[in-house]
DNA sequence: GTGATTAGTGAGCAT
DNA sequence: ATGCTCACTAATCAC
């Protein structure tokens, strides 16, 4: 009677046990998905601001050519800063 | 004699799904802190554009201050550029 | 038939 | 005593 009952609840254990392995697998792949999606914005982010570094670089570039042209002098410190 | 063999290889296929389970699961946390440092290199690359294209910026506008107290007249398309 | 996986069982650990 | 986890077993599935 009492074994009986031990192997009853025995029988929830286990099936208690694994339902946590799977959740908690579940739980690590929910994590990975979201770390991958963070790392896919992050990287769209980073090709915006790529392409920021290039506009103001041209901006830089093109003020200074047109310096240039016009024989301007320009500070040493704002030519190479 | 057949069902003795069957079970004792059986013991031995529990055995191997275990391992399995258990390496399944090793993987996905390394992948998982993969992913977490390339997300901190990411992270790093981010700060380090962004310094860039403050840099920039700020000697574009050291050029536009310069020519803004020489009186001298930029170009429309260089200096909204 | 062979290998893998699942649920159930007892053993053993930890509380 | 209770709950959890492990290894083992039989049942079952997939090939």
């Amino acid at each position: 009677m009492k074994q009986r009952r031990r192997t009853l609840k025995n029988r929830g254990y286990a099936a208690s046990c694994r339902i946590k392995r799977i959740e908690q697998k579940d739980e690590l792949e929910s994590e990975k998905t979201q770390e991958y999606r963070d790392m896919e914005a992050m990287q769209e982010d980073n090709n915006r601001m790529r392409e920021e570094i290039e506009s103001w670089h041209s901006k830089y570039q093109a003020l200074k050519k047109f310096a240039q042209d016009k024989k301007i002098i320009i500070p040493p410190d704002l030519e190479t800063m």
